[in-house]
DNA sequence: TTCATAAATAGAAATAATTTCTATTTATAA
DNA sequence: TTATAAATAGAAATTATTTCTATTTATGAA
């Protein structure tokens, strides 16, 4: 687990504890946007005990952090991916739609306004999906 | 049901029954978007016999022929909207967290570009999140 | 209008993702 | 080292969604 994760959940006073740690270095391992039900599979290596309910919760305590991100993908299943963002601006995910990895897309084009048709514009969420370079 | 949603069906070869017209009267009536479970509690009104695989595969048959389109939304339901475009251009929608309105967003600012950091581009999706008119 | 046919449907049952709950354990700050 | 809030496991509950099969119905052709 880097540096910048840490400090992103002592932030927000959430304890370092191994199965986060495990959680994370799993997402780094393998570059792509993981499930609930594999992130457990694979805890079940390494702890012979753990639970869904952790992985469920931690996962949004990561999103909450801005650690993680959700990931919109075909089927029930929920994904998340690493962001690779440390400075905290605004910004969008582009997404290999064959192998699930995730990088930031550079740039934010979104108008600057504060109103159409009569909605005062609160947020707005984006994703491009792509083909990455390896699925190419 | 309008004239645009009957040539939308028509154009995949589907059928024109009762409960499709009382679903997409429905989004007329209400003007907001609606989760399977509301749609189908209001179809037992009219229809007292009424399942839940017919709302379900309707609404996604609805969004295939771009009758209606998937609403993103706290929470672990399905929401979906009637999409007011009829003019087939790419475009996006903004929803009212409050009430769950939605409209026509009218311009996409997306750059004109094939590929970002070596992912080759397909699509795109967006949500503008706002307040409407009604609930500010 | 009638009829043949593919499409649509109800209803029950299965599936499977996610959440809740409680007792126990653990990371951390004092 | 210890007190405490936070994190956890495990079981059970919840609930949204899908599958399956027999029946019904909208529609185009005769």
């Amino acid at each position: 687990m880097n540096v910048e994760c840490i400090q992103k959940l002592r932030k927000g006073h959430f304890k370092i504890t191994p199965k986060r740690r495990a959680i994370l270095e799993l997402f780094d391992k393998k570059d792509k946007c993981l499930s609930p039900e594999i992130i457990w599979t694979h805890l079940k290596k390494t702890f012979k005990q753990s639970g869904f309910p952790s992985v469920y919760r931690n996962l949004e305590i990561f999103v909450k952090q801005g650690i993680l991100f959700r990931v919109e993908r075909q089927g029930r299943k929920r994904y998340y991916a690493l962001c690779h963002d440390h400075s905290g601006h605004h910004h969008h995910h582009i997404i290999c739609v064959e192998c699930g990895k995730a990088d930031v897309f550079p740039e934010c084009s979104f108008p600057d306004i504060k109103s159409v048709k009569g909605y005062k514009i609160l947020n707005h969420s984006m994703q491009i999906n792509g083909i990455c370079k390896d699925c190419q």
